[in-house]
Order: C-alpha cells, then sequence, then structure tokens
DNA sequence: GTATTTTTATACTGTGCAGTATATTATATT
DNA sequence: AATATAATATACTGCACAGTATAAAAATAC
C-alpha cells in the first residue's frame, strides 16, 4: 500500500504504513482540544488516520500515546519558550514568553488554550498518573523562569529587593490565567491587554 | 424511618428522607473535586447519601444537579465576591476580590481551586450546555467587575487614562491562574505574594 | 383503618469506553 | 520462490457509566 518511509534497513516484515511524528501531531491536537479523558480512542485513530492496534503497537497504550504527544508539544508549540528565556535581558525575556503564550494559546490553527493546564484539569483520579506527569511538567516551567530571574539578579538585572521565586510564579500564574480565558473563546488582541497590564508588575 | 421536616403541611406520599441544602452541598463537594464528567453517580450518591432514583427524582438528572450545585457555590463559597465589590474603593474592592479568591482556592475544608474553572476544563464535547453555562457565569463576574471598574472611574476613583475593561479581564484572569495553581498543589501563602504582585498593575 | 400518594431500595438496560484476539497483508531474509 | 516477521483490518471483551423499571415502604387523606 505504501512505501518504506526511509527506515533503517535490516527492519523485517511489513513496515509501518504512517509516519510516526506525523501522527502524533494529529493526535496532540485531540488531546489539546478535548484533555485527556476526553479524547476517545475512536477519535484518536480517526484523526490518526491509523487502526486502533497499530497505534497500541506504536505507542503502547492511551497514556503512551499522550506523553508522547507532550514531548512533541514541548518541542512544538512550547518551543518558543526555551528562545525566550534566552534574552539578553529578564525584561525582555518575560515580555516573549507572555507574548509567545499569547500567539500560541490564540493561535487559530491550534486549539485554544494550553494542553498542560487543559489536560491538567480535565482528568478524573482514574488518571492520576497523567496529573502528577502535568503538575511536574507545569512546576519544571516556573522553575526555568526562576532560574533566569535568579541570574538576573546576579548579574544586577533585576534590584536587590526583587524576589525571583514570586516573579516567576506570578508570571506562570497569568500564562496560566491566559489559558483558561483562551480556551473561553479570548481573542490574542484582549489577551494582549492583559499581559501589558500584567508587566506593570515588573519591578523597578 | 425518619420525621417529617417541616415541609409545608398538605403535601401527602412518603417525605423525604433527606434535606436538598444538604445533599447538594455534598454533590458540590463532587463535583468541585472531580469536574462534570468525573463525578460519578455512584459517587454523588454515596457521598449525598441517597440513592439513584432519589436523586433523579429531586434534582431531574446529573446536568441538574450540577446546576443546582452551582447555584450553592455561587451562593457560598463564592459569595465574597458580592461583598467585595461593596468596598468604597475600587482598590479596596479588588483587594477583597483576590483575597478573598486565595482564601476560597486554598481553603483546606474545601477542594482546591474553582468549580467554575475546575468544571469549564475538565468537559468533553458531550456535555457542551455545560461548558457553556460556566463560560457564561465566569463571564458574568468579570462582568460584574468591570462595572464596579466603571463606576469607579465615573466617580474619579480611578486616573482617567484607566480601562476598567482591561483591569477587570486582567484581575479576572490572574483570579483563574491562581485557581490552576491552587488545584496543582499551591499554598494561600504562595497565592497571596501572587496577589501582591498582582496589585502593583494598579493604574496610580 | 383503608386508600392514596410520594419516596425509596434493588436490580436492570443500553451505550461508550479502553484494550485485545484472530486472521490477513506486505515486506525482508534465505 | 519460500519462509519468517512485523503491521494492519475487523471484530470482539469486559467494564463503567447515566438513566430507569418495578416493587416495597412510609406518610397523608378520607
Amino acid at each position: 500500500m505504501s512505501v518504506n518511509k526511509g527506515r533503517p534497513a535490516g527492519r523485517r516484515g511489513r513496515p509501518r504504513a504512517f509516519d510516526v511524528e506525523e501522527v502524533l501531531d494529529r493526535a496532540l491536537q485531540v488531546f489539546w482540544r478535548k484533555g485527556y479523558e476526553g479524547a476517545s480512542l475512536d477519535e484518536l485513530t480517526g484523526a490518526m488516520g491509523i487502526s486502533r492496534p497499530s497505534l497500541y503497537a506504536a505507542f503502547g497504550d492511551k497514556e503512551g500515546l499522550f506523553r508522547k504527544a507532550l514531548d512533541h508539544y514541548a518541542d512544538g508549540p512550547l518551543s518558543f519558550t526555551r528562545e525566550a528565556l534566552k534574552e539578553p535581558t529578564a525584561r525582555a525575556a518575560v515580555e516573549r514568553l507572555l507574548l509567545g503564550a499569547v500567539k500560541m494559546q490564540a493561535d487559530p490553527d491550534t486549539p485554544p488554550g494550553c494542553l498542560m493546564v487543559h489536560g491538567a484539569l480535565a482528568c478524573g483520579e482514574g488518571s492520576d498518573s497523567i496529573r502528577q506527569e502535568l503538575n511536574s511538567r507545569r512546576a519544571a516551567y516556573e522553575a526555568d523562569l526562576r532560574r533566569r530571574l535568579v541570574r538576573a539578579k546576579a548579574e544586577g538585572d533585576l534590584p536587590p529587593d526583587a524576589n525571583p521565586a514570586d516573579l516567576a510564579r506570578y508570571f506562570v500564574t497569568v500564562v496560566r490565567g491566559m489559558a483558561v480565558e483562551a480556551a473561553g473563546g479570548a481573542s490574542s488582541h484582549q489577551l494582549r491587554r492583559v499581559v501589558r497590564l500584567a508587566l506593570r508588575a515588573w519591578p523597578e
């Protein structure tokens, strides 16, 4: 039905008829829109264009697929965060982080909101390990920002009385609030105005 | 099994063995902890201490029960908002609104986070009417704050260049971000520090 | 005290779900 | 070409879920 898509030679048997990254992208869209539990296997396989057994062979189970989709999310839509933190000043880094979050959360080409926020709340007690995974990933992003602000303070890029931990928590709180707003239909225009106000808390 | 709990005379037939407000309170706890779809009828009836048919006779169906629980939420844990907006100055109103939200969201006696945020995201497409209901309720709270700030501006309680709509959206965004953080385990101490920073955006 | 009305207890129904068994198809090795 | 191996298609399994049918129980009305 299809050609061998450049996988390393020596693999016997019928080759995969789909590209893993491509179907992961489709799965990501579904999880992003519906949350972990809200996404059914029928929807997932339908969007991915593969059969149930193919999905299980490639990703283990629904939870394994979700974790792979999370990695895909971090490397794709969320990759702007790593770039943002490389800005020379802390202020520029945070500004780019917030505006990047707006762009991602209100991008008309992807579902509104944030997969990690949406997924974490849309999650019964049956999938507790998923919630923990999302909590720790969100905590990691906060820690990245905190470290950047600690560095900034050491460099004199923040005033001596500034508190990097508090600032980091405040800004990620705003980002998560915007994710909720975006999921509820807020436009990127509206969210940019939220960012402008949020930045007024910046230590002078 | 039980006595007639002071209902108006003239109602024939076997009387209810439970108090509606009391079991609504139990149901609210379950929905608050698990979200709308995450709360199963077995959990609900178990927590409420009533049987399935009693629940359906009293509340119609799961959605009807949830709407009643939402009203109960607005009249109980969320009632502080109405009081907050009555403060003489806009600044005091917003401060009380934010600190009240912290107190409610991180109260050890109730589930962490906010029912409206939690419920709105933890909701597949099957229960779209629930999501709409929560969206409109959240929008109503934002509108209440906006109106209060519009009034403040008219009274000279806000500078002429202040934008009440932007401010209202910004502060409710912070509140919803805090709800996500609280659901993830943030303490009231941490959230109060977020509030302190959020208020630095206040127009001078 | 008997009939009537409403609630309650138990057990059921159909549906959607995640995950899987079986058989078929397509490739690599020999 | 024959065989071994891996992926696919179809159909199934058991389970949890929301909602309900039936019958027993507890109150009022007469």
